[in-house]
DNA sequence: CTAATTTGTTAGTTAAGACTAACTTAATAC
DNA sequence: GTATTAAGTTAGTCTTAACTAACAAATTAG
């Protein structure tokens, strides 16, 4: 078994390879808050235990193996967010600090009681997809919110870099997963979003705001 | 905040001040698999953070606020396990494992829902006293079912020095918390009791089964 | 009461995972 | 194409929490 510090090693590469799939000492540095040299050193203790892919001044890229296993780990932080929020009342701007500690338990069958109770869901509360068993997981082809146009009618499917702010502004403006939305204007200089929601008639939505949001078309 | 390990030592030296208030550097270092010098420096480290009471070559005594901090992991515990059992589905013998890894999340709204959910229980699955929030518990008057006497009508109030075997023991034989017992007979030789309960109508329990069952008279 | 045994401490070592300082390689700018 | 800046590595240090070896104190046995 890998230590907890291994185990959030393998997420922050598995997160930030998302695009490139490669992922450089400064990025990995920078989203640890951990300083070079210890992420050097860490990815050569990885390497040796076939994780991660290193070569001195080169980008690291994570094995199989290693993509695996961070797609494991990241099932357990989403199976608990999906669990806390359906089965225990929490609001989903509380659930991400929890799931970051109790993704690291050792206990497959909790795992497997969460997915069970849950109906084996496919999505965590913020829309993103809870990889199965076998760490096999795909983002649907969504688009963002801050490229549709006006008259466009969406679903909110997703939410990305959720911070417990952004959250909390979302629920004072009624805005959660599955919301249908009308487009109703777009500002040229500053692409705020003027749209319609519900009882909300003609709520602002900034263009920060907007590549927050995923959405489907329909 | 404690780090893990401190918070097992703090729960070793509770468990094990249970009777005579104080416990040896011999007996913790055995309770926790851990060689005697390592437990001396640590002692000395929870000394200077005012969790225990520690002068070389006398008796380890935690002081009130050790006292206090250990009995709210052992809530957190507890609090647990009651909710595996009772929300999940768990076997009362599936839980403590799970359990010793959940008492060190950081979270106090995680386990204030837990017991919000369970009603505030009072009793974890093996009968032991959940603690209050102020850390404050009491286990009830029970007698060891090893100390009735034949004739004697008992209901099972908890069982102690739980094992996963021994509770597997007990399922197989259909015994559980709350179950109304006859004593039939003791054995004098090996102070084994012939019992009645339900529909087994002979059933012999060997001393090392009857000490480990806490049971009330009615 | 002394001897043997058990218990506890001290000193020194190790591994994991962090850090800083100094240096090297690679990338970018002019 | 050299100079500057950014990124990455090496070497050495620190803290936590473990260990062993050696020694000291306390307890128990005869
Ligand atoms: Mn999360
Ligand atoms: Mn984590
Ligand atoms: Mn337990
Ligand atoms: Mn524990």
């Amino acid at each position: 078994m890998h230590s907890l510090v291994e185990e959030n090693y393998l997420k922050a590469l598995f997160a930030l390879s998302k695009d490139k799939g490669s992922v450089s000492v400064n990025d990995l540095s920078k989203h640890l808050n951990i300083k070079m040299p210890t992420v050097t050193n860490m990815m050569k203790k990885m390497a040796f235990k076939k994780l991660v892919y290193y070569e001195s001044y080169k980008p690291l890229i994570l094995t199989k193996k290693g993509k695996k296993e961070a797609a494991l780990i990241i099932r357990k932080h989403r199976l608990t967010e999906m669990y806390l929020v359906e089965k225990m009342g929490f609001g989903w701007e509380e659930v991400h600090n929890i799931a970051e500690q109790i993704e690291h338990i050792k206990s497959p069958k909790l795992f497997a009681k969460m997915a069970e109770l849950l109906d084996y869901p496919k999505f965590d509360p913020h829309g993103a997809p809870i990889p199965d068993i076998n760490g096999e997981m795909e983002w649907k082809a969504y688009s963002k919110l801050s490229e549709c146009k006006p008259d466009d009618m969406v679903k909110i499917a997703a939410v990305i870099n959720t911070t417990d702010e952004f959250l909390k502004f979302l629920n004072r403006r009624e805005i959660h997963l599955g919301l249908k939305i009308k487009i109703k204007s777009v500002e040229p200089f500053d692409n705020s979003m003027v749209v319609k929601y519900k009882n909300h008639l003609e709520e602002t939505l900034s263009n920060t705001v907007c590549k927050r949001l995923l959405v489907e078309k329909f």
